[in-house]
DNA sequence: CGTCTTTGACCCGCGC
DNA sequence: GCGCGGGTCAAAGACG
């Protein structure tokens, strides 16, 4: 759940701060930015880790890529955000239909825009450093937790991670970065799987 | 009616 | 001690 968002200094874009929302002692929080140097790059960094069992594991989807995921820190909790994403998603297009979504539309070339971004983003691994820089640099942040999540994308999946935070629309309105941001966060949690998922949420995003 | 997002204000830590 | 930047809280508005 958003809790804030704040202008970041160097940066032309807002930061978001999210926290779990399904339990009440649940500390997980997550920040999602985007780079200031690749607009079509988010960063997005985990603070602590879900106190609770995942929520409704009953995304299917989610429960495969578990086991995998079960070691690191964001476990079940994994699934749980995806849901939250997920909802998020379909409302921002709702933002969209007042400003944004007509763009879209009138823009179909974004979709391919989007996609090449996709593409060009792919080159991961300098984007997980900026992660990892970012989370240790943190204090407050729980290195185990960090350590290991990162750890674990990069070593896993440092593409999936880079594409988590991958997006397109370098210049689109802060909206859509939003928007994106929700989708990212699903994928870090998921590592190779990611990548199929992440394709697969996008698409549908993007009005054809 | 309940929940969630948004946004401004407040508080805290750090650097000068 | 002051100012700046970042993080969190709380109120208002919007939406389902």
């Amino acid at each position: 759940r958003k809790y804030g968002q704040k202008p970041i200094k160097g940066s032309p874009y807002p930061r978001g701060y999210y926290r779990c929302s399904t339990s009440k002692g649940c500390s997980a929080k997550k920040q999602v930015e985007r780079s200031k140097t690749d607009a079509s790059v988010l960063i997005i960094t985990y603070t602590c880790s879900h106190n609770h069992p995942g929520p409704d594991v009953s995304t299917t989807n989610l429960t495969q890529l578990q086991p995998s995921t079960e070691d690191h820190n964001l476990p079940a909790l994994l699934p749980k955000q995806e849901e939250q994403e997920k909802e998020e998603q379909e409302k921002e297009p709702e933002k969209e239909k007042e400003e944004k979504q007509g763009k879209l539309e009138d823009h179909p070339a974004m979709k391919s825009d989007h996609e090449d971004h996709f593409h060009y983003i792919q080159s991961p691994i300098r984007s997980s450093q900026n992660i990892m820089i970012e989370q240790e640099e943190d204090p407050f942040l729980e290195k185990t937790h960090v350590s290991s999540t990162l750890g674990f994308l990069l070593d896993e999946e440092p593409l999936s991670y880079s594409q988590l935070m991958s997006f397109s629309t370098p210049k689109s309105e802060e909206n859509d970065f939003f928007d994106e941001l929700e989708e990212l966060p699903t994928f870090s949690s998921f590592p190779s799987f990611m990548r199929s998922n992440l394709s697969l949420e996008r698409i549908p995003s993007v009005p054809s």
